[in-house]
DNA sequence: GCGACAG
DNA sequence: ATCTTGTCGC
């Protein structure tokens, strides 16, 4: 846990501050006007995955699943070493490179199943310098992109205060939102609370080519839990058993996530609304 | 000045 | 990020 080199830090500073130049924080696609996203077929996931003691080598994830009925096209793990350290307000530059290598090699192998939309586990615009991991990997893939964190980044003014956690309180059903807005006024993102059993929100922001609230909107449809599903799918590296206890093999245990189950009696409700089922 | 700070 | 154990409820 070595104090980040000043020099670094000032490279990545300047390095965030050009490509955030390239993100585009409108709809550009045309299922992104729709009401119900019709013309989406295939949204993706990824994500990073660690074993206890060990923060340099890490398993890298890519799930491609349909919409809305989120069943897996596509998955991809790949044992990687990663090059530089965590530092907070720096993701991209650890977690980009693995993530943009998975995306090109699905477009060498399955161009046909390449996502419209990327959820990306991090923030995009809900950030210090208003360039997270989404917008990296937007900005360097081209692809729209969706920042969904799991915990609240200290931006501008936004922290876990009295008057945020009473904010959080009054998300009443699955949906519901407030904006998070800087001490000058500009909305950087929203924390959703993305299903009716969990209360702890979700940190959604704008990664690139899409709007803030079709992004919310999106995330929503998404979640048949707490995490969308898109995230939530890389965590199940559930294959082939592994041989050995051999921490090279991404199929090892130690990075086998839970099996998936999608029995309907745990499905959040207010999702039936885009579906020709049940109400509530 | 010190601490807080996505994964 | 990751570890940790059971438990209560639909």
């Amino acid at each position: 846990m070595a104090a980040p080199e000043a020099e670094l830090v000032l490279k990545w500073e300047r390095e965030q501050a050009r490509l955030r130049e390239s993100v585009k924080e409108e709809d550009t696609e045309d299922w992104q006007r729709s009401p119900d996203f019709s013309g989406l077929k295939r949204v993706g996931g990824v994500d990073l995955s660690f074993i206890k003691g060990d923060d340099i080598n890490a398993c890298a994830h890519l799930v491609v699943l349909t919409y809305p009925h989120m069943k897996v096209l596509y998955e991809d793990c790949k044992m990687v070493t990663l090059n530089a350290p965590y530092v907070a307000g720096f993701l991209g530059f650890r977690e980009a490179p693995p993530l943009l290598q998975a995306l090109e090699k699905l477009k060498n192998v399955q161009p046909n199943l390449m996502p419209q939309v990327l959820f990306v586990d991090g923030n995009g615009l809900f950030h210090y310098r208003e360039f997270g991991l989404a917008c990296h990997l937007g900005v360097l893939s081209d692809l729209p992109c969706v920042g969904v964190a799991k915990n609240l980044l200290h931006v501008e003014g936004v922290v876990r205060s009295e008057e945020h956690q009473s904010q959080i309180n009054a998300l009443q059903k699955s949906g519901d939102s407030f904006p998070l807005a800087t001490t000058s006024g500009r909305v950087l993102g929203k924390a959703l609370r993305s299903s009716h059993s969990s209360i702890k929100p979700v940190y959604v922001s704008v990664g690139h080519r899409i709007t803030l609230d079709t992004a919310v909107r999106l995330t929503h449809t998404c979640c048949l839990y707490r995490v969308p599903e898109p995230i939530r799918q890389t965590a199940a590296c559930d294959r082939q058993p592994a041989k050995d206890m051999d921490l090279t093999d991404p199929h090892s245990t130690a990075h086998r996530g839970r099996k998936r189950r999608l029995s309907t009696e745990h499905r959040n409700p207010s999702r039936w609304l885009f579906f020709p089922a049940p109400p509530q």
